[in-house]
Order: structure tokens, then sequence, then C-alpha cells
RNA sequence: GGCCCCAUCGUCUAGUGGUUAGGACGUCAGGUUUUCAUCCUGGUAACGGGAGUUCGAUUCUCCCUGGGGCUACCA
């Protein structure tokens, strides 16, 4: 299967836009087929320069590559591909010979109508509460008038010839079948009169030339389709199988947009995404097993991926739930590279970090515990400087900790850690002596234990005093909690 | 306004004529012999409305309502 994703080099690529590449990535490999790029840049005035290359990176970011069409090759776009050019802009004689056959064999004819005409027009039938389309003025022109005007250099487009009385049927791969009537179709222009194409035209001649199996496109396409058909229709096509993904939407359930959150997939990436949780977040908004099964890597999408799985309605892009997900990827990171991932991070902080030999099993004291990787350096503070405790934080009453105490609890924490023999330093070892310490004097365990916690510490939150006086070793941990004077 | 699409917990969803309407996220409660996080257990919460078909509709049909998309020489 070949399916393709066509995004147009606007500016960055929205999450919406990334969830269609996936469906268009998992389809073509899961039948071993082939996903090509294309590049849609038709619209001179909307292009971005460098847009490309974002789109193209964070495409890459996501695991998604391209097997043809515009790629990435060192930081710089290419492209491979025995059916390019695979950008538009780069395509553009292409386009006026289909141009030509259409206009040759009257499915098409030029329009000369300028902007302010066609907008008087929409506006009076806007008044008259009729369905604003062009009114086939043009088309009563005498071919001698339009070879005139043509030799005149007079500007025009070329409109496709809907023909009213017919009925279009056809059956989407995920909403079934459709019928639109041929009266209730605008004359679409398919070539603008600066040469571009229109999307519509550009569209059925390059999936048509690419070999495209199935367009995967967002639901916004829905009502052009009849066009399309039609287009393909008259080129002599055989039209692709559709697939129209359903939208992703705001909290207001409006069409996913700036404004109301980030739909940038750069976005997400800053904010210290893992790839692996978008990709995954993203397969299932709109789509799912059909078990119970929720974490999916790229190969699983790939091996489970369904067409006839996706949902029909639109999604409300709820981030709430990739949170999640993103905490389950973290802990399935290997706790070598989870401290790989992070030591530049805290070492921007804390520079010892940077050789710190035991950086690992610090490390893998906070991976249970946070969502991002940029949480890392300051839940990690306390292993690189002296903590700041005070005297509220020590005191707890949920723990029954009070004032009072706490130089008798500082002064047999002293005494009980330093008569602990070095090979005996170790969670189980310290769990052994304290907790008789606690049963000896009579306290709790949390009250002993979060004194020391939050001694080694100065955090509220931390991990464990076990962890954290064993990672410390003997020397600091006692040093920290002498350093206490209450 | 016209055309088209859609409709199950707050959110993502399972369900295809007979179910105590299931799961996940969130949230709430409890537990994991110290905190937070993790993890575990439990609770909370939904078929938009009306006809019809049927012995029986969340499920099929129609209407309504609601929501959305499109309605450019943008994609």
């Amino acid at each position: 299967m070949r399916t393709r994703f066509a995004p147009s080099p606007t500016g960055f690529l929205h999450v919406g836009g990334l969830r269609t590449a996936l469906y268009a990535y998992l389809i073509a490999k899961q039948s071993k087929g082939e996903f090509i790029l294309r590049i849609e840049d038709t619209d001179q005035e909307r292009s971005v320069l460098g847009a490309t290359e974002d789109i193209l990176r964070t495409l890459h970011w996501a695991g998604i590559a391209p097997d043809e069409g515009v790629m990435l090759d060192q930081g710089k776009v290419s492209s491979k591909g025995a059916k390019g050019p695979y950008i538009q802009s780069q395509r553009l004689e292409v386009y006026q010979q289909y141009a030509k056959k259409l206009l040759d064999k009257g499915s098409a004819y030029r329009c000369f109508c300028s902007s302010e005409r066609l907008g008087q027009m929409r506006e009076d039938q806007q008044k008259r509460k009729e369905a604003p389309m062009y009114d086939r003025l043009c088309c009563s022109l005498s071919e001698e008038e339009v070879k005139k005007k043509v030799e005149a250099d007079e500007p025009h487009v070329l409109r496709l010839k809907i023909p009213r009385s017919e009925k279009i049927t056809f059956n989407d791969d995920i909403r079934g079948d459709l019928t639109f009537m041929g009266h209730t179709v605008d004359d679409q222009v398919l070539m603008k009169s600066d040469g571009f194409p229109t999307y519509h035209l550009a569209h059925v001649v390059d999936d048509h030339l690419m070999d495209i199996d199935i367009v995967i496109r967002g639901e916004e396409w829905l009502s052009s389709l009849p066009k399309h058909l039609l287009l393909f229709q008259e080129l002599g096509f055989k039209p692709p199988r559709y697939a129209h993904v359903p939208l992703l939407l705001n909290a207001d359930k409006t069409k996913l947009s700036k404004r109301q959150g980030d739909v940038a997939t750069e976005e997400y990436i800053n904010k210290g995404y893992l790839p692996e949780a978008l990709v995954n977040f993203l397969a299932l908004l709109g789509w799912n097993p059909g078990n119970k099964d929720e974490i999916f890597s790229m190969e699983e999408l790939i091996d489970k991926f369904d067409i006839g799985r996706i949902q029909k309605s639109g999604a409300i892009f709820d981030t709430e739930k990739l949170d999640w997900l993103q905490g389950q990827w973290i802990r399935k990171i290997s706790s070598q590279e989870f401290a790989e991932r992070i030591n530049p991070i805290v070492t921007e902080i804390y520079k010892e970090a940077e050789s710190d030999p035991d950086f690992e099993s610090k490390a893998v004291l906070i991976q249970d515990r946070l969502t991002f990787f940029n949480e890392a350096a300051e839940m990690m503070s306390f292993f690189y400087e002296e903590p700041k405790v005070t005297k509220e934080l020590l005191i707890n009453d949920k723990q029954k900790v009070s004032e009072e105490m706490l130089p008798n609890v500082l002064d047999a924490l002293i005494t009980t850690l330093e008569s602990v023999d070095d090979k005996d330093w170790n969670e189980d070892g310290l769990k052994e002596v304290l907790f008789a310490l606690a049963k000896d004097k009579g306290w709790k365990n949390g009250q002993i234990l979060w004194p020391l916690r939050a001694t080694l510490t100065g955090l509220p939150y931390s991990p464990g005093a076990f962890e954290v006086a064993t990672v410390l070793g003997k020397e600091i941990t006692l040093k920290r909690i002498r350093a206490i004077s209450i």
C-alpha cells in the first residue's frame, strides 16, 4: 500500500497533521508499502521559508521517516524516488498539461472574472440566502471572445465545469457511503491566474501519478471530495481509496486551533514529551485496538493498526492522558538510559554531576517520580548542594514530629548511624537499625524517618530516607544531621 | 443560509437487538509498616429527545435537537 502525507509548508507541524501522518505511515508500513512525503506549496503567499525542514525534523523526531519523496538528508531537504519531483512548485508543467487536457475536452473553462465581481456576486447571493457559487458568467463567453481575451493576456483562472445533474456517490474507508448532488458543488478553480494549480487539481494529478492507493486526510476535505472524484473521472484516472479522519478538537469542540492551546508539535517537544508518548497518545485519539491495550510502541502500532477501527467523530485534544502516557514511557526506559538522558540536564546546573560515578544510582531514585526530564535537576538538587533545612520543614504535625522532641531524635540518629558499619550501610541495614531505634525509644517510624529525610534533602517531597541515606553515604549523611542546629 | 459529517461517563473509548452498558485518563476514598510520586484496591460518572420496526432497542429506520466541517485564484 502506498500512502502519503502532503503538508503545506506554512508553519510548524500541527499535532492533527502529525496524527494524520502517523495513520498514513502505519498503513503503509503495515502492508510493507511505501510512505511518501510530498510538499504542497502551491500557495506562494503562505509558504514559509524553513517550514519544510521544520516539518521534516518533527516527523523524524516522532519516528516517522518517509520512504519516498521529500526527506531530510543530513539536515538538508532532499528527495528520493522515481515519481518526483515531490515538491508541487516544481511540477507546474505537469499540472498545466493536465489542465489543458481538461480544457480541451470541455471539462473545464476559463474564467476572467475579477475578484471584485466575484465578491459582489457572493454578497448578493448571501443576501438572497442562496449558496455562494460561481454563476458561470464566463461559461457563456463565445470561443471568439475567449480567444481574444487570451491573446490580450487577460488574467484568468481555470474552473472545473461540474455536471450539475450528476449524482456523485462514493465509499469512504471510514465514513462509508457518501452521496453528493452535482448542483450543490461549486465550479472549483483548478488553475490560478499565477499559473499555480489549486490544491484540488494538484491533489488529483499527484496522487494519481504517484500511485497512491489510499488518501488519508482530515475531515475538512470531505466536502471537496466530489470535486476530486469528478476530476479523476474527467482525467480518466482511477480514484484512490479515501479515508477522511475525524478532526482534533478544542475543549469547546471547535476545530483544534491556536489560541486555545498548543497545536504545534514543537511545543510538545519543547515541553519535554517523549516521542513515544505523543505518538501513543495521538494514535489513541480516534483509534483503538478493540481490546484493553493502551501502551503501544511504533512497532506495535504498525502491527495492530486497523483503519476500520478509526473513529468517525472528532476527538477533543485533552492532554491529561498524554501526561499519564508520558509517565508510562518514562518508566519504561532502562535506568542506564534514563541516567544518560538526564545527565546533561542535571549537569547544566550541577557541573559535578557530569563525572559523578554514582550518577546512575542517584538517578534511579527519581525515575518513578518525574514526568519530564527537565524536572531532574531540581529533584536531584540535594545530591549536589547542601540542602537548606528549616525548622518548619523538620517539624511535621502529621508525622507527629514536635519541636520539643527534635533534638532528641537528631541526637539518637547521630549515635545510631555512627555505629553502623560501612558494610551495613545500605537500605536493608539502615532499615534494621532505624526501626530498632524507633522501637527502643517508643517512637513511631515516621517520627525519626521524616526528620532524617527532611534533613538529608531539605525538601518536603523526595525519595525516601533509606534510599537517600544509602546513596549519600555515611559520611555525608552524618555531616548533614550534625549541621542541623535547632 | 446551503451542502456534508457526527452524536455512549468530564475526556479518550468498548459495544453491532437481550450486558449489572466494559476499560483507560481524571477525580474521590483506602492501602503499599516516613513524605511526594509510583504501584495496588475500591468508589464516582454516560447511551441528547421523539416516533417507528421488534417479544425486546445504546444497537436498525425516520424526524427533531445539538455539535462540527466546508462554503477563497488557502490548504
